[in-house]
DNA sequence: AAAGCGACTTGACAAAATGAACTTTAAGCA
DNA sequence: TGCTTAAAGTTCATTTTGTCAAGTCGCTTT
């Protein structure tokens, strides 16, 4: 990606890393367990494979997965998500969420194991102790961005 | 956008409706109530006036903002969240929070107004009326969808 | 030995984004 | 009245991205 978003917004800094083109769909299939080159083109119905092939580069150069070789001589990696790739993990769940909810065909439902019913989002404030409202929400800019 | 994604994903989808580049910045800005086209574009340092004329008028088709007339004569419009592009907020948020946590530089907090605070997000199942962990989830197939 | 497969790379072409210039309508003001 | 400015766009040439098809390289299978 050449033409980055440049304002100081965590939103937009975001989507510089995630933002473009199949990169969020691909580590939704790695979330998912796939892991292999194979794996993943299988899960992304008709992904360029030049695509595929330098998102996966460009998600570990920021740190999103990380890639071992696991077969040596016709080299063949492995790719894990990182902490940071698997922390998207909430932002694919709001998607999702978003979707079942919005989307005239609604294709998966996000659900409890256990009970098996759709689940929400919530807030949660760990210093009060207590679920936040989203009119309770506030943003405030961070110090350490100035 | 033309080159949609056709697989029987909510992510997919909505990235279908959402994923190009401005759209969630335009949606940003207006959770944030800017809501004239001036302000928008104030908000968006240097978003290309045609996209963002562009997008306002898919964003409507899609049914994530409404526009109405507010002046007259030089028609001027003012644009608001439907409910559906309220409910984009979590994702926004989820986007927000990861930034914070994972960008070398943070730029905003997603806090408790009460007391200043950084959130957490959290899942919660309303029919067993407790909070699930990210284990405890799992992703059905929807009947609606087949 | 030949054909096939996995994991790519290359390169031509199409689609989307950018940036700058240009409209249109109206308000401010000297 | 005429001149300038401004908001909210539109148009269009150029650049950047994404797509599609074909080709490569090293092994495996037959």
């Amino acid at each position: 990606m050449k033409n980055l978003y440049e304002m100081p917004c965590n939103i937009a800094q975001t989507l510089n890393i995630i933002g473009d083109k199949w990169s969020l769909l691909i580590l939704h299939e790695m979330a998912a367990g796939r892991n292999t080159y194979a794996e993943i083109r299988k899960g992304l119905d008709g992904i360029p494979t030049n695509l595929l092939s330098a998102r996966l580069k460009s998600l570990e150069a920021d740190g999103l997965i990380t890639s071992s070789l696991y077969v040596e001589h016709p080299p063949r990696y492995q790719y894990q998500l990182t902490e940071a790739g698997q922390d998207l993990e909430d932002v694919l769940n709001c998607l999702m969420l978003w979707g079942a909810k919005h989307l005239r065909t609604c294709y998966k439902e996000l659900s409890h194991r256990d009970c098996g019913e759709p689940v929400e989002i919530q807030y949660y404030c760990p210093r009060c102790g207590k679920v936040v409202e989203k009119s309770e929400l506030s943003v405030l800019s961070s110090k350490e961005g100035m």
